[in-house]
DNA sequence: TCCATAGTTCGATGAATATCTAAGTGTCGC
DNA sequence: GCGACACTTAGATATTCATCGAACTATGGA
């Protein structure tokens, strides 16, 4: 039995403290310099190099050089599906972390999920607009519609960029607090850029957290009514 | 970083060689004894009990004993599927188990999970279901349409005993293999056992394969067509 | 009552690996 | 070029923890 089949040789990957941590922090979505996953990983510079190598041989990371940088990420979405629904399974299996603070709240809320909105806001949004039939389900497929083309580009978000890309335009991901679905893929991405940038909403730092403007999701919430 | 949050503690759980091979011959949804999951996982007794203590502190496990005997099996679910997106990832990134038999083919074909049916025939059956609209996908959760009841009934299910269960009707559940949705919950499984009851098919001892007879197949197809 | 089987608990052993200190490589700015 | 910074590699240490043998508990059958 010495050598692990898959699911044991990806358990162990996440299964170091040091390492969940690192993974944890790349669940925002930004990519982060070594030296900052160190930091928020509670180990030494050296002791981190060691395992991002680690996490990137079981292609869970790549990263990109920049100068002497060197900045790190997720490979992809589907990882953070993944440990997205580990964290949903944990928290269910009352394996919580230690510290419980008081951005909990908050973090249910509304977060970031890899590159996307998650959270009871992200719920909602994903919520109205298969109310709306800006999006139909089929067969775990999400389909945008013609509707659903008229909301997005009136929300100013430039369609014809997501041709170029190879990312699958829609895609759903399971939410861990709330177990409900929300909106992932090129569009997901696109639509919380777009929310920044409207100024309704920012990132808190250091966190996952999106903090919206009162107004901010006034406005969100206006897009639906009616 | 002494007390591992959330994740970490899970992937240590899963971690383990041993423990995933116990994990990885629950999903069969069989209850299985302590014995016949120490020859699965290639250790002794005394060790798997040990393992056995640890999955369950970790609520992963359950146990009912009968006479003697300890039977065990997944706490619900939940934990299924997670080990089934946990497979899905790990095999797309390469980390593959290294003996891989000549079942493979017969494993991505049709196999069970948890209990219900999953792989090529499993997607099959859900699709068709959607075709026919007796079923529909609304935000993640799945309706049994007037039409899906009068199908099921013909297919010799009694719904009236899920009414008295406590378990979701229907669910979606992602296929590792071909990495599209299958059906699970009360229906998924009572599917299953009404295939096995119509001597469709039938479990191949000791893994996760069900087996279809050639004419089990066709008439299963034959559901379908017209 | 006695024995066989199923499983747990205990204690010792050994191997894997996370961690650190120290030294080495590469890149930027002056 | 030279020093500062970002990061990697090497080697040593230490701790964790899986594993097994042996002894113990519990259930069933004769």
């Amino acid at each position: 039995m010495k050598e692990g089949p898959d699911i044991s040789l990806l358990g162990s990957l996440i299964g170091d403290p040091a390492r969940a941590n690192i993974l944890t922090a790349l669940m925002s979505g930004k990519a982060l310099t070594a030296s900052e996953l160190a930091l928020e990983a509670g180990v030494t510079l050296q002791t981190t190099s060691a395992h991002l190598k680690k996490l990137e041989g079981g292609n869970l990371l790549r990263h990109r050089k920049q100068g002497r940088h060197r900045y790190f990420a997720l490979a992809d979405e589907e990882v953070g599906s993944v440990l997205e629904a580990m964290m949903g399974l944990a928290a269910n299996r009352g394996l919580l972390r230690t510290r419980t603070g008081p951005k909990d709240e908050a973090l249910r809320k509304a977060r970031v999920c890899y590159n996307h909105l998650a959270g009871d806001l992200g719920v909602y949004l994903y919520d109205r607009l298969i109310d709306r039939e800006c999006l139909i389900e089929r067969d775990e497929e999400i389909v945008l519609t013609p509707i659903g083309k008229g909301f997005v580009a009136k929300f100013g978000i430039d369609l014809a960029a997501a041709t170029k890309s190879k990312r699958p335009l829609c895609k759903s991901c399971l939410d861990w607090s709330s177990r409900r679905t929300h909106l992932a893929g090129w569009l997901g991405t696109a639509l919380l850029e777009q929310i920044y940038h409207k100024g309704w909403a920012s990132r808190e730092e250091g966190s996952r957290v999106v903090r919206f403007t009162s107004s901010g999701e006034q406005k969100l919430r206006g897009c639906f009514d009616a």
